[in-house]
DNA sequence: CTCGATTGTTAGAGCACCCTAACAATGTAG
DNA sequence: CTACATTGTTAGGGTGCTCTAACAATCGAG
């Protein structure tokens, strides 16, 4: 099994080449907090292993084996975070921190019983897709709410780096995963979006946030 | 906080200290299934962190500091296994090994919830005691089975050493924390009991079974 | 008291992971 | 096409934890 270092090593390269496409020394060394030589020397090891094809002043890209073991941290990860907030009674603000050393644990029957008391969950508390016991992740299908027009109606259904700040702010607005917004406005200016939250009280979010929303139309 | 291998080690000492009342480097060495010399460099390191008092040659002693950090640990340790009893289902066979890998998990809050979830326990699924947040740890009134004598009636507590193969075979014969025995007869010549389990059944005991059966006089 | 077994220590090294300083390659703006 | 910022690499070193080989201290039996 992959040290802990590996592990996040790797999951962090998964989450970067999924949002970014092409990785880069850098962006991992920025993302892991960790200097660039230590990337540089990590990505020979990783290599070595057969987690990643490295060539000197390319782009980094995992291998199968490699987006594999970094699909299984990432479901560890989520369905420890499911099951702090459906079994453990956390807020969906707070189970980050606890499932990034969670994650770590070398004992499949934990992660298996979790998935069974929290019924198999197919996403977790922020709305990211949980990978399969095989590694295999389903697309969701969803758009940035930054990316909508006025009129139309959608629901949220997951966000883009859920950072605790964002997931405080959404709490003190009471937003949660499922709740609908009508689409009232959008400020040209600075890419403001006002909407009919719930359908019932109007609200006006900034284009950064609109731009974390990730919601599906046809609500 | 200290590392995971620190916490490893001061959980040992803390144990051995308890059973066994001096702690040499090799005794150390044998129950990490670590070299001697690597328990030596460790117990000045321990020394240098205040957790361990350290003479060439002598005994080690853990600090007051010393203590409290282990038992904190041993608290994490015996929370896990009765939250994975209680809240998920694991058989008190499964649960040390899982265990022994959360017990290193940097988040208080993760194992008040579990204290809480279960109840403040005061033992573990095996009987022993859950040290207090405060890394107090409360003595359990008990004696070994094989100390009893022909007579008495006695309620099983606790186990000492409780190893895998131990949990399995009192599995296999129906015997759980709190059930009684009858002790019927003692063997002179191996030292096995006969006793009624349950107030039912006879069942045959070899010493070796009888020494770790910790066991409550006046059932 | 002495010898041999046990226990403990030192020396020397390796591996995983991290760092800074210095330099080299790359890509882009002018 | 050059100049500069960005990005990546090498060199060299450090810490935590581990090991084996060799040697030293301690303890108990005879
Ligand atoms: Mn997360
Ligand atoms: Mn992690
Ligand atoms: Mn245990
Ligand atoms: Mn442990």
């Amino acid at each position: 099994m992959a040290s802990h270092t590996v592990e996040n090593y790797l999951k962090a390269l998964f989450a970067l080449a999924n949002e970014a496409g092409e990785v880069g020394i850098s962006d991992l060394s920025d993302h892991l907090a960790v200097s660039k030589p230590s990337v540089n020397s990590m990505a020979k090891a990783l290599q070595q292993d057969g987690f990643l094809k490295y060539e000197k002043y390319k782009p980094l890209k995992l291998t199968a084996k490699g987006k594999k073991a970094a699909a299984l941290v990432v479901r560890k990860h989520r369905l420890t975070e499911m099951f702090l907030v459906e079994q453990m009674g956390f807020g969906w603000d707070e189970v980050h921190d606890i499932a990034e050393q969670v994650e770590h644990v070398k004992a499949p029957a934990f992660f298996d019983r979790m998935d069974e008391l929290v019924g198999f969950p197919t996403v977790d508390p922020h709305g990211s897709p949980i990978p399969d016991a095989q590694g295999n992740v389903l697309e969701i299908d969803c758009v940035k709410l930054s990316e909508c027009a006025v009129g139309e109606k959608v629901s949220l259904v997951g966000l883009s780096q859920s950072s605790k700040s964002l997931l405080t702010f959404l709490d003190s607005h009471g937003i949660a995963l499922g709740h609908t917004f009508d689409i009232r406005a959008v400020e040209p200016f600075d890419g403001s979006m006002t909407v009919v939250h719930q359908g019932a009280t109007d609200q006006t979010f900034s284009l950064k946030v609109c731009e974390r929303l990730l919601v599906n139309k046809e609500a």
